[in-house]
RNA sequence: GGGCUUGUGGCUUAGCCAGGAUAGAGCGCCGGGCUUCUAACCCGGAUGUCGGGGGUUCGAAUCCCUCCAGGCCCGCCA
C-alpha cells in the first residue's frame, strides 16, 4: 500500500507542478510523506517557497486521486497524511501469509558468496560474507527473482597445494572427533611453519600446482580429497547459520572443460594482451597501472584466469551476476570487470564488505589467528541456553536447546547484518553475546509475544478500527515493508531489512506496553488482534528474510 | 608513495549515493515501571564542534576541494 500511495502522490504533484519527477520522501516525524518541490520552483516562479507550497496544496486538494489523503503545508513543506483507508488496506494485506512478496520477476540472478579458500574453517570474517550474501539471496527471492546461490570452490590454488604438501609430508591424521575443516587448518598451519623453516619446500608446492593443472590423476585426487574434507566442514557450519548454497562450483572445472584456455585464446586477440613468458593484460586504458597477470611463466594459470572463465559462464547463463567479496578484492574485482568488458561479456555487480579483525589485530588462517564460526556459534548457543533456562524452567531440555540454537543464530546473524558492509569492525565477544535491544533475539521476542497473544485469543473477525497513536504508528510501519524490501534489493543493502525489523519490534513493544489486546472488547479487540496478526506476519517475513527463525515461544 | 574506504555523544551505530523541517537508535550512566496479553520489555533524564578547515547552495552530516587519523589494496597468492 505504501508503494502505491507513494506513486499516487508523486503523480498528483507532477500534474500539479508540471515537474516530471518531483521530490517526494518519507515524511519522518512530520508526516507520512513530504515534498520539498516548492523550493525547486521558487526561483523560476519568483515567489517564496511558502507561497508556492500553499498554491500547490490548494491544487492537490482538488485532486480526486488524493481524496483519502490529508494534504497540508508547514511553511514550504507539503505534507501528506494517510488515514483509515490506508490502514485498512495495509492490514488486510499484511494478515495474509507471504506479506511483502513482490510480483514475480523474469530477471534470473546468480549470487556468489562466502567462497572461502578450503584451507581452514570459516571464521568470523568469512561469515560476514555469508550473512550478507545469504540475506541478499533471501531478499531477492522475496522480491520475486529466481536466484541461484553459488559457492566458488578455489580447489587448485597455492593454499590448497600447501595443504596437500602437508598431508603428504607431515603427520596429518585427524584427531578424535575433529571436524574436517579444522583438521585441514591444523595441517595447513603446520605446513606453513615448515615452509618458514625451509623455504626449499616451496618448489615441492609448485610441483603440486603444475601437476594438478596438467590433470595428473594422483595429484588431482589428493587435492580433491583435501578440499572435500574441508568443504564438508563448511557445509555443516553454513547449515548451522541457516545459509544455503544451491551449487558448489569447482574452479578446476574451468581448466578441465577448456573454458580457461578459450578465454585466454580470446584475450590474445586483444591488443591489450601481452606475452613475455607470463601472459598479462594491460588495463591502463581503464585506469589500472598494475598488470593483470593471467598465466605464469611456467605455463600454469593464475586465479584471475579461472575467475574470468567462471564469470563468463555465469554471465551467459544468468541475467544478473552478483558477487559478495571482501574489500581486499576491490582491485582484482575492478580488473575482472574491466577485462570482461573488454571481451564484451557481462560483468558482475560486486558487493564489497570491509574487514572484521580481532582486538589483537587482523585474522590469519595461516598463523592460526582467528575465531572460527564454529567456536562462535558454540559459545553463543551456550549463553543462549543459559538465558532460556533462566527464563523458562517450564520447558523441557530439548525445547530449551532448540530455542537456544535459534536464538544464537539470530544473535550472530543480526549482529553482523545490522552493520553497513562498508564499515570495518572489530570482533567483540560482549556484543556477540548481547541479546537485548538492537539484537536478533529482541526481534524474535516481539514475534513470540505476538504469537502468545494470538494463541490465547482464539478465533476473531478481522477489524480495522485503530485510533491510538501506538496502533497507528505500528500499522503505518507495517505498510513500509514492501518498500523497504524494494530499496534493499535495489541498493544491494541487506542491512536495511535489519533496521526495519528492529523498528517494527520497537513499535510493537510500545503498543504491547500500552494497549491491552485480550482484555479489550468488541471492535477494539478484533482490531487489535488484527494488528497483532499483521505484525506477527510482517516480523516473521522480515526475520525469515534475515535468515532468522521466527520462534513462536522463547 | 599511489588507489579505495571509514571518521556522527564515553562505547557501538542509522542517516550520506538521489542536500531540506528539532541529527535518530542501542549500550553504559541517573530515575521510574512486573498480583495486568512472556520484563530478552517499557517510560523519563543527562550526554553531539556529525574528524579539522575551506567552498557550492535559499539550505550541507549529506555535494566539491584540502588537511588529519584509522582500515584495506598496490604478488607470476587467492
Amino acid at each position: 500500500m505504501y508503494l502505491e500511495t507513494f506513486e499516487t502522490i508523486r503523480k498528483a504533484i507532477a500534474t500539479a507542478t508540471g515537474r516530471e519527477n518531483p521530490p517526494l520522501t518519507d515524511g519522518g516525524a512530520h508526516a507520512d510523506f513530504a515534498s520539498t518541490v516548492a523550493f525547486d520552483l521558487a526561483k523560476e516562479r519568483k515567489k517564496s517557497p511558502v507561497q508556492i507550497a500553499a498554491e500547490i496544496a490548494e491544487t492537490l486538494l482538488q485532486d480526486p486521486a488524493l481524496r483519502n489523503i490529508r494534504v497540508s503545508t508547514t511553511g514550504p513543506y507539503i505534507n501528506f497524511n494517510t488515514g483509515g483507508d490506508f490502514i485498512r488496506q495495509t492490514l488486510s494485506r499484511a494478515i495474509r501469509p507471504g506479506y511483502g512478496n513482490l510480483p514475480a520477476q523474469p530477471v534470473r540472478i546468480v549470487l556468489e558468496h562466502t567462497s572461502a579458500n578450503p584451507n581452514g574453517p570459516l571464521h568470523v570474517g568469512h561469515i560476514r560474507n555469508t550473512i550478507i550474501g545469504d540475506t541478499l539471496a533471501r531478499s531477492f527471492r522475496k522480491a520475486g527473482h529466481p536466484v541461484e546461490v553459488q559457492y566458488y570452490v578455489n580447489d587448485m590454488g597455492r593454499q590448497i597445494a600447501i595443504v596437500v604438501w602437508g598431508f603428504t609430508h607431515l603427520d596429518s591424521a585427524p584427531r578424535e572427533g575433529e571436524k574436517g575443516d579444522h583438521h585441514v587448518a591444523r595441517v595447513y598451519i603446520a605446513a606453513n611453519r615448515e615452509i618458514e623453516r625451509d623455504p626449499g619446500i616451496v618448489a615441492g608446492v609448485d610441483r603440486f600446482m603444475q601437476k594438478v593443472e596438467e590433470g595428473d590423476a594422483e595429484t588431482v585426487s589428493l587435492f580433491r580429497t583435501a578440499v572435500s574434507e574441508c568443504l564438508d566442514g563448511f557445509r555443516e557450519t553454513l547449515a548451522r547459520l541457516n545459509a544455503r548454497h544451491d551449487r558448489f562450483v569447482w574452479e578446476s572445472d574451468f581448466i578441465r572443460n577448456g573454458d580457461t584456455s578459450r578465454v585466454i585464446a580470446r584475450l590474445k586477440q586483444q591488443e591489450e594482451c601481452h606475452e613475455d613468458g607470463r601472459l598479462w593484460i594491460d588495463l591502463s586504458a581503464a585506469g589500472f597501472e598494475k598488470e593483470y597477470v593471467l598465466r605464469r611463466s611456467d605455463g600454469t594459470t593464475v586465479y584471475a584466469a579461472r575467475d574470468l572463465a567462471y564469470h563468463i559462464w555465469k554471465g551467459r547463463n544468468f541475467d544478473r551476476v552478483i558477487d559478495v567479496l571482501g574489500a581486499d578484492h576491490k582491485l582484482i574485482g575492478s580488473q575482472l570487470i574491466a577485462t570482461l568488458k573488454l571481451l564484451g561479456e557481462q560483468p558482475p555487480e560486486i558487493v564489497h564488505f570491509e574487514f572484521v579483525s580481532l582486538p589483537e589485530g587482523a585474522m590469519s588462517t595461516r598463523a592460526g589467528k582467528f575465531v572460527s564460526a564454529d567456536e562462535l556459534i558454540d559459545e553463543v548457543t551456550r549463553r543462549a541456553y543459559d538465558e532460556v533456562t533462566a527464563r523458562r524452567d517450564d520447558l523441557d531440555e530439548g525445547a530449551r536447546r532448540a530455542i537456544a540454537r535459534s536464538v544464537a543464530i539470530a544473535a550472530i546473524r543480526y549482529d553482523i547484518v545490522k552493520i553497513s558492509p562498508e564499515k570495518s569492525t572489530v570482533f567483540d565477544w560482549e556484543e556477540a553475546l548481547d541479546f537485548e535491544r538492537q539484537s536478533g533475539p529482541y526481534i524474535q521476542y516481539a514475534h513470540a509475544r505476538a504469537c502468545s497473544i494470538l494463541g490465547k485469543a482464539g478465533d476473531f473477525e478481522p477489524a480495522f478500527s485503530l485510533s491510538m497513536e501506538s496502533e497507528i504508528a505500528l500499522a503505518k510501519h507495517i505498510a513500509k515493508f514492501p518498500w523497504v524490501l524494494t530499496n534493499s534489493v535495489r541498493d544491494l543493502r541487506p542491512h536495511l531489512i535489519a533496521t526495519y525489523a528492529r523498528e517494527l519490534a520497537d513499535l510493537f513493544n510500545v503498543f504491547y506496553q500500552f494497549e491491552p489486546v485480550l482484555k479489550s472488547e468488541g471492535e477494539i479487540r478484533n482490531s487489535r488482534l488484527t494488528l497483532v496478526l499483521a505484525t506477527k506476519n510482517t516480523l516473521r517475513e522480515a526475520l525469515e528474510t534475515l535468515g532468522i527463525d521466527a520462534l513462536a515461544t522463547m
